[in-house]
DNA sequence: CTGAAAGCGCTTACAG
DNA sequence: CTGAAAGCGCTTACAG
């Protein structure tokens, strides 16, 4: 057993500087009032003592956990290997800090799970708020916050509620808009998407962008060339196996993830289409991978980084100001390289 | 302005119930010695109430935050887009909801701010327990930790005081060696190594294991043409073309991170050598990278959702028991791919 | 500018 | 089996 150090506590460095503990929380506090000397003496005082007020009495009394519930998405068991994941926990984390507070970080299996947790987190009173990683149709967990009013952002898109409800993304209908007029300038005229999981607010975001593109350049939208699914490494080749299956075989194909990307452009490959020649293949997320892709990959950069600090810029306004409904859109960059440019 | 709706305390649901706070209070911890009938009736009152024990003012008493920081690694920008860490966390989330403990997930820039953070949770008392996700010779952290004797375990090999630190690791000695081994059989002679930043107690132990392989082989270890510097895409690059440069080139490399030997292979490929028969390219941590290469790379998995996920055990065991010098190996395995495979 | 007192929401010996 | 009381380490009106 450890020999259990008294802990230190602002009791005993008021007994030592001979003031009360109220004066000594008003310096913790940094309160103004209190005359320089006092706060000198005191601090001096907690120094020598070695004290540091204890976050959780100050969180009980305070009413304020000083930390944010971050909610993985329960969609694919692989999410994190998405490099987007990592990259938006990197922005969260590193503005949370800065802005004072920790980060609470759950993964979870299922929807039910996801929703747990989030009720855990409230009822136990250990986060002030609350981040979405993703957001589905038809969200039970953001219809849950809602109705009881806790403060939480979700990074992507509500799927109604928009005006209440805080959230940051790109502008998906946008980004693939373009990303789909780029291809059509290149000359591509039979363009097959591979769209993602369909309950995903993205993924019908994009499907539309991509849909008003088409008829813009009067091409036909054919239903039957968006295909929809789990974002994984099969779906890749399975759907990509399907295209090439079609006749004729699209020119062009528009798929929602760098890694199923990286594993059709790997079929087609073997199939020895010559890309972009036979089919032009652009993707989002602009991993790694879609730069050493062979051929590199044009990708929409969706700037997860830059999401991640806006959710928590978002989530300190709604605890602190009680703000609702924000709403900011963050750019996307396409990176253009020879998977779509033939010249 | 938001209504506060008041918050149900345990004392609202002692008076409904017409018991003690005692009373209520052993109940929902479970206590056995109140009568199933008191049980029952507190039980009905706290669910129509809606009430939820305070995780804070049960923190502030038991002293236990309930809570397990873990920090992760400094030493690369770019550490999340390695798929170890996401998996590696993706383990300890898990795993640790099972145990009862919430993740508070902190990154930082450097290695003074990593020490701060600990320092910070510690103090605070906002976390039991730490984890940290990875450890260098003579790592400042663990040396405070050890100090104090608050309860931690490290993801890898402390430098020095392994058995009284808690760590879980995979052998990475022997891993490398194996690995070396395994190409020496397949009549490689003349074998160079990109071992990573040498100032991660995992290239120590990496090298180590390396040497040893070609000291058995009777071949000659050549610390030249063992490569250390910070792992990232160009690091690839760059040490790939001083090994292609080398006179002979040699004719087998071990790259202790795929991210990194993906670059390098195409880099191979780019001045034209074929792998693996003018190289064969062995590298670390399975990721989809690996299996994705062309050729598909022969990789080490180090099974890093079981690393996250013993952890969890250590650090469990070290907080509620006091436990220290826990030491747990994980076995890794080596996936044979194309790479090295020349028939 | 500072202090005494009440209280945040719980747990836990102690007593019965 | 249950309750009254003290206390965890802080903050914050209130009073001066």
């Amino acid at each position: 057993m450890l020999i259990k150090k008294k802990t230190v506590t602002l009791k005993d460095v008021a007994k030592k500087a001979g003031v009360s503990s109220s004066t000594v929380s008003r310096v913790i506090s940094k309160n103004p009032k209190i005359s320089p000397m006092t706060t000198e003496k005191v601090l001096k005082c907690m120094e020598e003592l070695g004290y540091h007020p204890n976050a959780i009495a100050r969180s009980l009394v305070s009413r304020k956990a000083g930390t944010i519930g971050v909610i993985m998405p329960s969609t694919s068991k692989d999410a994190l290997l998405n490099p987007f994941f990592p990259e938006a926990l990197r922005g969260i984390t590193h503005r949370a800090s800065k802005s004072g507070y920790d980060i609470l970080l759950s993964t979870n299996d299922n929807k039910n799970e996801e929703l747990a947790v989030i009720k855990k987190y409230i009822n136990s009173s250990k986060v002030d708020g609350i981040i979405l990683m993703s957001s589905e149709v038809q969200d039970e967990c953001v219809e849950y916050l809602s109705s009881v009013d806790f403060p939480f952002a979700i990074i992507g898109s509500p799927d109604e509620g928009g005006d209440r409800i805080n959230h940051v993304d790109n502008d998906n209908y946008m980004a693939t808009y373009e990303l789909t007029r780029y291809l059509t300038m290149k000359g591509r005229k039979n363009i097959a998407m591979i769209a993602g999981d369909l309950s995903l607010m993205v993924t019908k975001k994009r499907i539309e962008g991509f849909k008003k593109a088409l008829e813009e350049s009067n091409l036909k939208f054919d239903q039957e060339k968006v295909y929809t699914g789990s974002f994984d490494e099969k779906t890749g080749y399975q759907y990509a196996s399907i295209i090439t299956d079609l006749k004729p075989i699209p020119d062009a194909v528009i798929i929602t993830d760098d890694l199923v990307a990286f594993a059709a452009v790997r079929l087609f490959k073997q199939l020895k289409l010559e890309i972009p020649k036979d089919i032009a293949v652009a993707s989002f997320n602009n991993s790694i991978l879609s730069r050493y892709s062979n051929p590199p990959l044009t990708s929409v950069d969706v700037n997860a980084l830059t999401l991640g600090e806006e959710a928590i810029n978002l989530i300190v306004r709604a605890i602190e100001k009680g703000e609702r409904g924000n709403k900011i859109i963050t750019p996307h960059i396409i990176y253009k390289r020879k998977s779509t440019e033939d010249d």
